[in-house]
DNA sequence: CTGCTATGTCTACGACTGTAGACATGCTTG
DNA sequence: CAAGCATGTCTACAGTCGTAGACATAGCAG
């Protein structure tokens, strides 16, 4: 990509400080999805903006206040969430089926999330950043009370999934049959979306959960 | 812990090549759980084993092959899956909504997945270490078609709630009621242990969207 | 054209990592 | 008791990490 531009090889480039700083924060976001915050050195971000590794703290100040802007950054943009709820299940359950990753890009916060969050310091800064941005729009998005864990519970169920396929890399969710996989992950989601859990105020009152509610027998715990 | 035992401070230890090896494996996975394959150096292994950093790499060769061997004695026990298959959601739905986490300790193969899963060698280990014990046996306990898949969605959902509430920490879902969130996660999981995906052949046959209606139906095993 | 400041690079430091060989020690067998 | 081997430790070495100060250069103002 960006082969037309004059990123690298003829001449060292033009001096321009917000380009830069650009240069630097894109190239970190796309290393801290591949590679996650341990992995991403500072001199692989600076390699992959054209530059050398002082100038990231230069700009930046440190690697952990570069990862935070990168994650609000990565997180900012739609990501999952779009401003069509209706079809919030269907669309992402085809993104997470998909078995080729064309354009995906919107799960690209996923990755980050996995793969940085063995990091107690990149694990806070996410956190905050899912906080600010998606946990929020997400929740007001769902109808029913307790909206906000429930929209919790499906970026997990979004993470795991993505997991599995993208980053562990198990077999079988990679052989599914596509449709299959993707009529599955849609259920799930609209149980999500639609579900209407007991308010925390009130007992149980099991039987009220629309679908699935009273699936075995078994009353509440 | 192990007050009584001769464990530190009384002796340098009696010299027994399996009681050492063993400890150096118990320290392993306990700081592969704690730190993620990256954030747990042998020094940290090897301290908390009581022995040097050197014998860590004299008994398993390699870090490499010591977390190979981590993982799988982590993964071996019955770790989520359990003999009894009939009440797998239940069960591990409370276990996954506890909000303390006295005994969760069948459920820490999954954060040593999540906090090691960034580094692709760790990650390539832990999927062998699924496919070997917890994907196989689950799959042979789920009921219908296409077992395999819905086991690892299950694991991916078990996974991505853990990721969020153990890892991450969202608040919304540790602020949750807890019957509520058992309830919402049985329900998922019920959702895969029962659903019977149409065929590959089959078209996508949209609308059914409830598709948990008969849930109890799962008989046999 | 000349000088100044923003922009970028170079060298380097201390800390940490995984790993290797040489050395010391203790248990066990003769 | 004494020898021998298994068991455990010490020192060390490259390598990488994030970060810091000193130095060089490009682009614009006069």
């Amino acid at each position: 990509m960006t082969a037309g531009t004059d990123k690298s090889a003829d001449g060292p480039r033009r001096r321009d400080a917000s380009a830069t700083r650009e240069a630097i924060l894109n190239s970190a976001i796309e290393a801290f999805i591949r590679l996650g915050y341990d992995g991403a050195g500072v001199r692989e971000v600076a390699g992959g903006a054209g530059v050398t590794a002082m100038l990231v703290n230069r700009y930046f100040g440190s690697k952990e206040q570069l990862f935070a802007e990168a994650v609000d950054r990565s997180f900012a943009p739609p990501t999952v969430i779009n401003d069509d709820p209706s079809d919030l299940s269907e669309r992402t359950a085809t993104r997470l089926a998909a078995r080729t990753s064309p354009d995906a890009d919107d799960l690209d916060p996923f990755l980050l999330m996995l793969r940085s969050a063995a990091n107690p310091r990149a694990a806070e800064i996410i956190r905050a950043g899912i906080e600010k941005h998606v946990g929020r729009r997400l929740a007001d998005i769902l109808p029913g009370p307790a909206a906000a864990p429930r929209a919790e519970l499906l970026l997990a169920l979004i993470a795991g999934v993505w997991l599995m396929r993208k980053v562990i890399g198990t077999p079988a969710l990679a052989g599914m049959d596509q449709a299959a996989l993707t009529r599955e992950l849609r259920d799930l989601m609209q149980l999500l979306v639609n579900a209407q859990p007991a308010t925390s105020g009130g007992d149980a009152a099991p039987g009220a959960i629309s679908s699935s509610s009273k699936c075995t027998g078994f009353a509440s715990n």
